[in-house]
DNA sequence: CTTACTTTGTTTGTCTATCGTACAAACTAA
DNA sequence: TTAGTTTGTACGATAGACAAACAAAGTAAG
């Protein structure tokens, strides 16, 4: 033999495939049905109930799964309940910031059980930085595992903001790090001796709303991000998609203005959704009209203006800082009401930072998003939005393992 | 049984799901590398020579495929070629217009052999319009019998603009029809007597392109279409994207000036990309440009000016037309950087009626795409474009039919 | 012309996964 | 106690993929 051939990468099936396939549907449905019997998996996923029974005592021996007691009765015998053996390890997530390490260790569950944040050096050089990355993950680790000793931990994920390829684990560039084209997988996994795997985290963000959050079981939604930045993390057919060079979900960089005086966002594009709507751009702008001699609470500020001063003035009844969050809320709906024309999504979840402050800006986004979707496709959309929480972005990152284990890729010991 | 339970639309596997998902490789392998051996095919799709065999004598006996003749020698046995059996029979397309149908018979090949336009009265109601619709179609299968007698009809492909729930086969809005849940492809069908598969329109352009056209093989592309309104095709992953609610895809919709001046579209929505590119937004533009004193040669004109008369005073140098080309460009452009931005494309497929003025917008659209896109993600965008042609519209509906026979799902007579 | 070597397409046997049916166990209700 | 349900398992049938063996058909060298 020559060569291998050209092997398209094009999925044929065969007996294994059908079964991981298999597998996957009755563990997902025992995941979004909890705690559930064997005849009742077979009722939801349509496999006979001899198929549902052998799945289920080899997910049992693999350990993923767990039986606890029984049903009640619907008049014949009790079914045996059937739940995630969410006991069996733990996994890891970190997010790599600007100038820390956000690093967690959570559970199958979702629940993070240790939280720490590591300070790095603004602007370190990447071995820096991969350096104080590993060893902040390793000491979570051993912190974690003076509690519980001896828990096997599955993987670790960890989340960046940029271009992310996942599949070969690299970062292909990064706007707040300057990486570009860094083999971050591989090479935190030749130090830390445990599979690594890496993602956008507006992309994990949204996965961990598929696995423990809003979408459970929607099949496709977005989750838009506000904060620091603007962000986009798209599930289609209950997958995250991330375009063809990984670079879906720029939302932030969007254009929604013509206007040559409207405000430039931190890649330099003008008009942009997160020109308008991004924390920064509603204290740039609450700088600008006070220096333009806008009467506000806020004018007694010598420099820079925070987003918690700003909105603690807003609260206060402050007009101009009010008009800055309608303004801000204004133009996130116009970018919100693209998207409801571009993707028609089931559900669309608002998250991040930005949503501490969401009483705020919501109320004109949602009236601009009513005045513009195309088709009054809008009225249809499920609207959810999660409390800003700093552990929903490493419970998101942490969702990376999870799906490896899940999907039954990882072995697991008992 | 009391009820079958509540069946999840979830996609389990078994013995017939892998044949049809390794039958469907083999021949996707085969359209697109026609002609060729079962060991190539083998080697293309990592599948095993005896199961390709087994498959390629399934199609045979099905005809769907045939041998013709065989390979050059690599160095042993010759092997067998095979192609797509083109002449198993034909399909039909029809794409409903507010005036018209256009109704074509077209060839398993993507070769229209026959088309005919039939006027409509404007605002016909449902029943009136279906009955036109039904009797053009039967006419055109007459038309071609007479010339090929006996070739069998696989079934009808209907396009349509609005929101259209394929797999209902119901119209659920459409614009310009003012069609309102219509259960459009079971009228056509009972008065038919053949299958009827529907869609919107430009997710059958998509279609087509992704069948016939640059789109083969690419997995993930975007179908821009300008002419009387702005629409948009989504291919993820070889399949036609339409949202939750069919609704995905409405580009022209997208709002891209905030500027209280700016023009409305169709739909009445301000600023979007359809208000501002659209071959009557140029006509628009060009009106009122006039009407407020600007001079060209077209002030000469009486009342409205078509987009034909506009295209011909820009290509005689008229420095106003040219110009609004050049706005309709800019506009298009800054819609299409955001749909890179959000989706990431592999390939963006130009198409429609304003493709005929193509060299009068496209270089204006391509500057602002340059200076606008994020992380240079439009330098790994593959530009492709098709000249204007009625016959790539029906081509693309008709292929709703192709993808069922293709798919196995439509049984080929002798 | 003969021989050695390749490549192709088919045949055969093995393996595995699903499914339907049958059946025992477990439970309810009369 | 009995009749009827529901659950989980066991067994045989079926179908698809695959590997290995094999015959057919070709090439190239001597």
């Amino acid at each position: 033999m020559m060569q291998t051939g050209s092997q398209d990468s094009v999925e044929t099936g065969n007996a294994d495939y059908i079964r991981m396939l298999n597998s996957g549907v009755v563990l997902s449905t025992i995941h979004s049905h909890e705690p559930i019997s064997r005849a009742a998996i077979a009722k939801h996923t349509g496999l006979s109930r001899s198929t549902c029974s052998l799945i289920a005592d080899d997910l049992l021996q693999r350990n993923l799964i767990r039986e606890i007691g029984k049903d009640k009765s619907s008049g014949g015998r009790r079914g045996v309940l059937l739940t995630m053996n969410y006991d069996a390890g733990v996994t890891v997530g970190a997010r790599l910031l600007a100038d820390s390490v956000d690093c967690a260790v959570v559970s199958l569950r979702g629940d993070v059980l240790k939280h720490r944040s590591t300070a790095i050096s603004y602007h370190a050089d990447v071995d820096t930085y991969i350096n104080v990355l590993c060893r902040a993950v390793s000491e979570t680790i051993e912190e974690y595992h003076a509690v519980s000793p001896g828990m096997p931990v599955f993987g670790i994920g960890l989340g960046l903001s940029g271009l992310v390829d996942s599949a070969s684990g690299e970062s292909v560039a990064s706007s707040i790090l300057q990486w570009d084209h860094i083999p971050l997988a591989s090479r935190a996994q030749e130090q830390l001796k445990l599979p690594v795997y890496i993602d956008n985290d507006v992309n994990t963000f949204a996965l961990g709303e598929l696995w423990f959050g809003h979408g459970r079981g929607v099949d496709s939604f977005l989750c838009v991000t506000v904060g620091e930045g603007i962000g986009l993390g798209v599930v289609i057919n209950g997958a995250i998609y991330s375009g063809s060079h990984h670079g879906a979900g720029e939302f932030g960089h969007t254009r929604i203005s013509d206007d040559p005086q409207a405000p430039r966002d931190a890649l330099g594009i003008q008009g942009s959704v997160e020109a308008f709507s991004a924390d920064p751009a509603v204290c740039a702008y609450l700088e600008q009209q006070i220096r333009q001699g806008a009467s506000s609470l806020l004018e007694a500020q010598s420099g820079e203006i925070s987003i918690d001063q700003a909105a603690e003035a807003a609260r206060r009844g402050d007009a101009l800082a009010l008009e800055a969050f309608n303004r801000a809320g204004k133009y996130l709906g116009i970018g919100i009401a693209n998207l409801i024309s571009l993707f028609d999504p089931e559900m669309i979840i608002l998250g991040g930072e930005g949503c501490a402050v969401r009483d705020l800006w919501q109320p004109a986004m949602e009236e601009t998003v009513r005045e513009q979707a195309a088709y009054g496709l809008h009225r249809r959309v499920r609207w959810k939005s999660v409390e800003f929480d700093d552990d929903l972005w490493v419970r998101g990152i942490a969702s990376l393992v999870l799906k490896e284990v899940f999907e039954g890729r990882a072995q697991v010991r008992d």
